[in-house]
DNA sequence: CGTCGGCTTGATTGTGCTCAACCCGGGTGG
DNA sequence: CCACCCGGGTTGAGCACAATCAAGCCGACG
């Protein structure tokens, strides 16, 4: 028995915190023990880039802690968050030799990382591997297709209320705790990250919180903790369907 | 030998005008046999609404010819579109129980489709489609990012300019020919359509055009006519990399 | 000929951007 | 210990770009 403190560097697969939710959710024992021969644990302290768009992909993996987020630049500087990962999510493209997109740690991240190629022979003879992360792949469209209405349509107000609520949601699963009501959370972005997000400036979306805490929407603590006195209300803001899901 | 017009009710699978990039583009002979049993092709008008969001999926398919959108649309009836699909482009969600979007007929189109459910288990005894199904929806995801850069950071003359050379570039990939120096297409999007693709109002799509049109950049013969005298100078309007893929 | 839909053009407004000053907390060095 | 700086955040004033409201054009079609 190993009695060294447990670190993730020597996390077995079976007590891994994403276990149920990542690309190997569906595994067998058999796939797992191929998988956990496989992996290697990376991590980055936030605002280190982990990627440039670009660089030959050598590695591909999942969040097990942390968020990192995808991002576009042009020339002149103005940039566009493209993808959120949280922990579980997907990094990295088999079939493709370099990466399309910067990868920026966003908070402190921890990756599980796999070697490309021997990944992808891997994803060729395991179809629950394949399968999941088709299905991964379809759920990460859906959320980018939210996202562009958010980017194309929405106010800047609406725009903070649906990342707010997004997060806070996000939350809630992690803890397994409704999505209702009175929640807090820790943003995960600087302001700055969140105007990257949501197609703004960081004045914007400064003001907007502002606003929103002003009218009692929202209470702050410090900047990056949140208290949502009352989830519903918020949700009014966002510009959805307030009876998406309606449960009782 | 049927001696009937050939009309898309009756191709074979092997004289399919996009066999060659659609899903089933890595099938084996044998594999293209089942996929020819299952088939059946459907045709609809331009502007007719080919499924609504909720709707409970019974078929996956592709586009065969003409143009789909996929669109969003919030309560005081705010439009973004969130997917174009071109021929060869997979429409459905093999494992989701109803559509997130609606699907609208851009122009006429002809859908090749397959009842879902023998899809699916297609999918899970044929590496061929998965593969290929999953390598198509991550293309999808990249351009659905590329997008979100577009819908967040653009400006109204940029997204005119960008959403011109992108159906430029890939009416001359269908004719075989380079994307540069003068190009020909027609239109397949009204302006209102091409307002909710960029996430402009009418007005101002008509009025960049206008002013493209002004400087020289494009020539318009009647409505949807559009020449590019020099594909270079539109790209360089579209705020883009203009090294991106230098061939010579 | 009149009407209708898709499109263009004009005048005005308003939201979010730009530029700029300032605040606040933490770390460093004299 | 205080002065200083630095980064992240807030707030303000003015402006510009795209939205809105409104009128008119053009070609198709009855």
């Amino acid at each position: 028995m190993n009695t060294a403190p447990r670190t993730l560097a020597n996390t077995d697969c079976g007590d891994c915190p994403i276990r149920y939710r990542a690309v190997c959710s569906r595994c067998e024992p058999d796939e797992l023990d191929i998988l956990d021969s496989m992996k290697s644990y990376k991590t980055y302290e936030a605002g280190q880039t982990i990627c440039w768009a670009g660089d030959h992909l050598q590695y591909v993996g999942s969040v097990v802690e942390g968020v990192a987020a995808l991002s576009q630049t042009m020339e002149d500087g103005r940039r566009q968050m493209v993808g959120l990962l949280l922990p579980s999510d997907f990094v990295g493209r088999p079939g493709r030799e370099t990466a399309p997109f910067d990868v920026i740690a966003a908070t402190d991240v921890t990756l599980c990382l796999f070697h490309k190629t021997p990944f992808e022979e891997l994803i060729n003879s395991t179809p629950t591997i394949a399968s999941r992360l088709l299905e991964m792949t379809l759920d990460e469209l859906d959320a980018a297709r939210e996202w562009m209405l958010l980017l194309g349509r929405k106010t800047a107000r609406e725009k903070i209320a649906s990342f707010l609520a997004i997060i806070a949601r996000r939350n809630a699963v992690l803890q397994r705790k409704p999505a209702a009501g009175r929640m807090e959370f820790i943003l995960p972005l600087s302001r700055d990250a969140m105007a990257d997000y949501l197609g703004l400036t960081l004045e914007t979306v400064s003001r907007q919180m502002s606003a929103l805490k002003r009218e009692g929407l929202i209470e702050l603590h410090g900047k990056r903790q949140i208290t949502i006195p009352d989830f519903a209300m918020l949700m009014n803001e966002t510009g959805d369907d307030t009876d998406g899901g309606m449960l009782s």
